[in-house]
Formats: structure tokens, C-alpha cells, sequence
DNA sequence: CGTATACTTGAATTGAGTCAATAAGTGTGG
DNA sequence: CCACACTTATTGACTCAATTCAAGTATACG
């Protein structure tokens, strides 16, 4: 069962027991998985499909913390409740576990326990790498910023590294950079006139300078 | 040694065998613990003084991420680097860990690698509440989120919930809130002009209207 | 194929930044 | 304890990047 990210590191017989006690659900897409307040009773696996993670203010401001892919592991929480929303943007096949068991499993499985532990590590650096970003980036920074990450994470599954898909709408994209969809949608056209990029289409992305990309990301 | 944050949850015994490996030491104010790209050698847990964590840009820009306090622990990370800088804000004194001899810990005290998923939770809770701030915040309400959460933290300690002490100064301040120092400045004039506060001294505060500061502060 | 949704572009506005000049603290040594 | 130097904070004037509001155009989908 390596389709289930959190197995990563974990023998046979581990992913056997997790497994185990594993539901796999679908989710339409555009349907919450679950929302900020909701008691936190689950861990998830995506298995297909992709996540967006938002949290938003009263008056409805969102900031989207971060997007989810398959393999990828969601629901840590130490609190009652999640905190944050998790919605299906595409349609989602997930395995799903309760929270209880698969904390009992820690006990039995320490592996297990270590493999969140480096879970929730990642996340909190990919957290701090976004600050910056949300903070002290100008909007052309972050935009290049974001399109270097997709094409980062894409560059594992033997794609063109130049080609970059984008599942997410601009509004998305936006409440994740901390910007207006129309300051998305003017960066985009800018660094199609400056030739750094060519839109195959809204959600196909050809990145003609790759180099540039790869400085303003890494922050040169 | 109940002076070591990360011991919450542990027994006597426990606690006993992680001070066996911990070094105590003292760090001047303005001194780096770590800085972004050194080798993650320790673990820490603060036991005296204040914490900035940062991040910075090649040009400078610097994000800071959190500020750190007595109990706090500081040094997560499953990558080879620290990946942000850690600097003394005040004299520190620490519980400084080799990472090495603390993870090989929790095979024989599992509750101290619940307490550190634990602590990590909390991190990537408070992160995504702070990405919320950075981009998607006014600079009015960032400080008051701010202050608010300031005032969160020393209610603890049996102050006056409206006498809120700042320890960094304004430039730290606006690394953390994503705004220049001039703005912190002129927001604290003007919540003063309204009423909502009185500056005792640079870095202590009086909250008049402590309700208006949580209304903004939870997003209401 | 038409209609709703998503995206782009333009014009005007504004919140926050920058630069520059004080003012207020803070600490140090005589 | 005060005077000096240095750091930190405030305030003002101006600028500008990004937002908002308002069309218009493209795209996707039933």
C-alpha cells in the first residue's frame, strides 16, 4: 500500500496494520473534507486528487496555508478542533483514519510516530518559507516564487520541468500569496510580455527562463 | 527540572534521564544560538531570556517567524540545516541537547516524542494563524492581533491582562507583522489617539479598551 | 451552443513604504 | 548625577505598489 504517504519508512507488516484500520473515501470536488471548527476526529492520506488548506477571517478574507497532492498526509492537530479548512479541488480519493486508532498505533508502530514527526517538521519550514513570502515578498517575487515550488514538486514525476500545471484557480492562487486575483492575473501577463513565461492555457504554464525563476525563488 | 519546558508530561524518572544529557548555557543579548544555514546539531529549550526566529532575503529583507520564550523549545527540524536563525533578543540561558542522543530518547521515553509532536502542532497551528495576518491583515490589525496575542501569553503569569510588555523593539515588531517600523509607529500613535492604548514606555503598553483588541485580534 | 464562470485589462484610489528630519530614550564615563 | 553620544522611536511629505471597482473577453461546461 505505498500509495499511502505516511507508509513511507514503514515495513510491510507496519503498512499492513495501518492499513488495517484505514477507510478510503471519495470526496466530490469543491466539497470540504472538513472545516476549521469541526472536531478534529480524523487523519487523513491523499491518494488522489488535489487539497486546498485555507483559513479565513469573519468578514470572509481568505489565506490559503498551503495545497495538498497525493501522498501527501493531512489532519495533524494537536487541538479538539482542525483550525483550518481543507476543500477538494479536484475530485479526492482518500484514506481516512480515526484519529484515536491511528494514535493508538504510535505505541506499536514507533516508526510510525517518527514519520509524522518528520511530517509535521516539513510543514513547519515550508510555513516558515511561506512567511517570508506573505510578508517581505513584492508580488512579482511571489508569484515566480510559487511557480518555481510547482515546478520543484512536478520535477519528481518525470515531467518537463519547464512545464508546470497549475490545478488551482487565479482567486486560489491569490489567497495563498496574499494578493488580488487581478494582481495575480497582471503578474502573470507582465512576465508573459518580459518572456520569463507563455500560457499554454489558464492552467498550463511553459516557463521560457527557468534560470530567472530559480533566482528571484531562492531569493538572489 | 521542571524549568525544561519539553518536560510537561513526563515523569520524574523521564525527566531525570533528558537532563543527564542536557548542557546548560548562557547566550549574551544580540548573539545568534544558530543561524539559517548551520548544520541542526541541537535541540534547546529556553530557560531565561527572549527569542527572535528569522528568516532573511539575500538583500536583507527579513521575515521574523516567532519570538520564543522560558519553556519554549527550539531546534525541530528533520533537515540537515535549521533553515531560519535563531537570536538572543535578551541574556539567554538554555538547555542545549545533542540532537543525536535526544531522538535516540525516544525510543526509551515515548512521551517525550509525543511531546514533541505535541510542540510541533502548536507550531504549525500558531504558523497558519500567522500566515492569516501576514496576508490578509491590515496593518491596524495586525498590531492589534499582535498586542492581543501578547497579552494571551502573559496572562498566564498572573499580570494584569491590559499591561502588555514588548520586549523587541519596533523594527522586530514589523519583521514579524510584514510592515516597515514607520507603520508600526504611526498605528500604535493612532490606537493611542483613539483611546485604544497608552504607551507607558516604548516597550510597555496599556490596553483601555481590551474588548476592541480582541475583536480585531479573532477576526470578528 | 448558450450561459455561467473565470480571467484579463483599464482607470482611479489608497494603504503602506521610503526618505528625511526631529524627538525621545538609554547607557556610559567623568 | 549629569552631560554626551548613540540608539531607537516618532512624525511629516511624498511615492508607489497593489487594491478596488468596472468593463470587457475568454473558457468551460451542461
Amino acid at each position: 500500500m505505498r500509495e499511502i504517504g505516511v507508509c513511507a519508512g514503514l515495513n510491510d507488516d507496519e503498512c499492513g496494520r495501518l492499513v488495517a484500520i484505514a477507510t478510503r473515501i471519495k470526496i466530490d470536488a469543491k466539497r470540504a473534507v472538513f472545516s476549521e471548527t469541526d472536531p478534529a476526529r480524523h487523519v487523513f492520506n491523499v491518494t488522489a486528487g488535489s487539497i486546498r488548506l485555507s483559513k479565513a477571517l469573519a468578514d470572509g478574507r481568505r489565506q490559503i496555508t498551503g495545497f495538498l497532492f497525493p501522498g501527501d498526509f493531512l489532519g495533524i492537530a494537536y487541538a479538539k478542533t482542525y483550525a483550518y479548512t481543507a476543500e477538494a479541488m479536484t475530485p479526492l480519493s482518500l484514506c481516512r483514519f480515526q484519529r484515536q486508532k491511528f494514535e493508538a498505533l504510535f505505541n506499536e508502530i514507533p516508526a510510525l510516530e517518527r514519520r509524522v514527526l518528520e511530517v509535521a517538521s516539513n510543514e513547519i519550514k515550508t510555513a516558515q518559507d511561506h512567511m517570508l513570502l506573505l510578508g517581505r515578498k513584492s508580488a512579482k517575487e511571489k508569484v515566480l516564487s510559487f511557480l518555481w515550488s510547482c515546478s520543484e514538486r512536478t520535477a519528481h514525476e518525470n515531467r518537463p520541468a519547464d512545464l508546470v500545471e497549475l490545478p488551482m484557480n487565479r482567486i486560489d492562487v491569490a489567497d495563498y500569496l496574499g494578493l488580488s486575483a487581478e494582481t495575480v492575473s497582471r503578474t502573470f501577463s507582465r512576465l508573459v510580455n518580459e518572456g520569463v513565461l507563455e500560457l499554454l492555457t489558464n492552467h498550463t504554464i511553459i516557463v521560457r527562463q527557468p534560470e530567472r525563476l530559480r533566482k528571484i525563488a531562492e531569493g538572489e
